[in-house]
DNA sequence: TATCTTTGGTTAATCGATTAAACAAATATA
DNA sequence: TATATTTGTTTAATCGATTAACCAAAGATA
């Protein structure tokens, strides 16, 4: 039994026809008999018949491969987001390429090379913490394929970008946390080079304005938001001469590393300082206290950013410009701030 | 300016000689000048040329392309077994395709016909909890291509597998509560059918037995370990005539999901009853108590993988066998199970 | 000087599927 | 009956990169 993969020419062997025939047997082409048809196809499936995708996506000029792109598959965010868009995806028959950048601005790079040498049909990405220069992606842009970015996004590149309003996101917490009588506020932010945490902060710093509270720089922190930059910033603030009553974190994971400060510490949550996070990953409501935070719609996001891409896939002379579709967040109210 | 991708064809234009002569060139074979060499490169730098990777893997008959099956990547454990694979594939000119199961036995069946579609140059897996028939996986052996099983691995398919000891783990958790002064041990297992539960269900047992320990059938359950079956078995565990004093669960989240059942009944931890996890997710490390458990060596595991697979591809016939590679599994005891 | 080697390419076939164009036979239409 | 249309298929070109085989010119060797 010879180990060679089965071609449309084995088949077209067997019956005596021509590899064309075969090809658009396969395909159900309406200019072939449907005696033909049957033949091929039972041909096809006794010789454990696999189309060549190579080839066929060399031929159509289409790879029906879709590169995705984000900092790391192991938060439930980005690995709720990838399973929605696959979903979408595969169900209008294209393949998704995952490839993580670890934060890295040069692992990016590489997975963007890698995926243009893939021959992707288009390109999904939430970018690194670390990126600010754009030229990687602007030459995705100049491949003509679409670009879709979700979360992490940037206004420069106008394409297409799917998240959530976090400056509003903000206001919703800074004015829960008033409402549970909290009155110094602070905020441990990620870097402001990053659209979606320069908007928080923003937005933290202009609740806290517009509601009249004491905006002291030291409440405002920046940081990469692991859970040790969490414990790190959250030590630093219990230092401060005023310690802050409230802590609004801008990831869960960073959260989870207050968390476990202020429970070393032996400090009262919410009563003494009140706690709230971002994102709502599973742990947020296993640990204890259960941690409040916002709920960013992971599954609309996968899904939108599939459909963004499918939309734009057809379009011949693809010409983007910047497209937000910004989805409201959900503060998701739990023990870590609810004083009452 | 045009959007056509620029070809080898068009870099022969230019400077005036044959196609072949450009991608020897690119390849720096020794029989072109160093002149044209450096003439080609410039120019295909300003083209900026990217070469079709289609095309050459429909030539070369490779598509150094790696297809990688897990369950979910929102584990700690897959994502890193993941990754490290990546560094070392990447390295050697390979990139990964990364697919989810879901545990689902249809999903994995149709992620490896697209895989294979995708014309992957192997296949790296770990198989979904439901997968009992094996014949989705023999059909990628019949193609040819290297298969590399780890973690969830099944003997029947005879090719590579990377895994950890589980029979020996079970031995070390249950030695371990024994020293604890624990006397009636329970287990929340996997399902038997999956090969790694099974061995670590038999470990148990065994190690029970070996100990003259009371060994009773209520004590063992059977389970698809998320967090939401680690409260459902821990509740029938709580609701027993004679409850267990430790309980070991076969996974770091359905032990998640018992710890928080022991904590909203205000059991004492672990002295009342102790708690052993599997699989030293990260979060162990940081609920409230600590959570002892099994450390998988996810990073090796990966490099194991991928190492395999690199070895394997070279063989021209090649003709897979049952090679396992165990790792022995590093118990990591925390204050779930610390009673002194 | 005659022959062999080396250098630096070119030509043409190939990977497997797709598809525009061509064509023969059968059927319909006038 | 003559012409037009439909049906079913074949031929041949194509996607872009690779490579075996070939070739011409320059340099080395006897």
């Amino acid at each position: 039994m010879a180990n060679k993969k089965t071609t449309l020419k084995d088949i077209a062997n067997v019956l005596n026809i021509s590899t064309a025939a075969v090809s658009k047997a396969m395909q159900d082409n309406s200019r072939i008999s449907d005696k033909t048809k049957q033949a091929v196809k039972k041909v096809a499936k006794q010789l454990n018949y696999q189309p060549n995708h190579l080839a066929s996506a060399l031929r159509k000029g289409k790879s029906n491969l879709v590169g995705v792109i984000v900092p790391r598959t192991n938060s439930n965010f980005f690995s709720s987001v990838i399973q929605n868009m696959e979903e979408v995806l595969n169900k209008n028959g294209y393949q998704i390429i995952i490839t993580q950048s670890n934060e890295s601005y040069q692992k990016e790079c590489d997975t963007i090379n890698t995926l243009l040498f893939t021959q992707v049909d288009g390109i999904i990405a939430s970018m690194a913490n670390e990126t600010i220069d754009l030229s990687h992606y602007e030459k995705v842009k100049m491949n003509g394929i679409p670009l879709i970015l979700f979360d992490r996004g940037e206004n420069d590149l106008n394409v297409d970008y799917i998240g959530i309003n976090d400056y509003d996101s903000s206001h919703l917490i800074v004015e829960h946390l008033i409402a549970q009588g909290k009155k110094r506020i602070a905020h441990i932010g990620g870097y402001r080079h990053t659209r979606i945490f320069n908007n928080r902060i923003r937005g933290y710093i202009d609740a806290i304005k517009k509601n009249n509270l004491p905006s002291d720089d030291e409440l405002l922190l920046e940081s990469s938001l692991t859970i040790e930059d969490g414990r790190e910033k959250m030590k630093q603030l219990l230092a401060l001469k005023f310690p802050p009553d409230a802590v609004y974190v801008a990831s869960d994971y960073a959260a989870l590393g207050a968390l476990q400060v202020l429970q070393e510490n032996n400090i009262a949550i919410p009563n003494k300082i009140a706690l709230v996070g971002f994102g709502n990953e599973p742990f947020t409501a296993m640990v204890s206290p259960t941690l409040s935070t916002i709920n960013q719609h992971s599954a609309e996001i996968g899904k939108l950013a599939a459909q963004t891409f499918l939309r734009l896939v057809e379009k011949p002379n693809l010409k983007q410009s910047l497209t937000k579709k910004i989805l409201t967040a959900e503060l998701i109210v739990r023990d870590s701030s609810r004083v009452i």
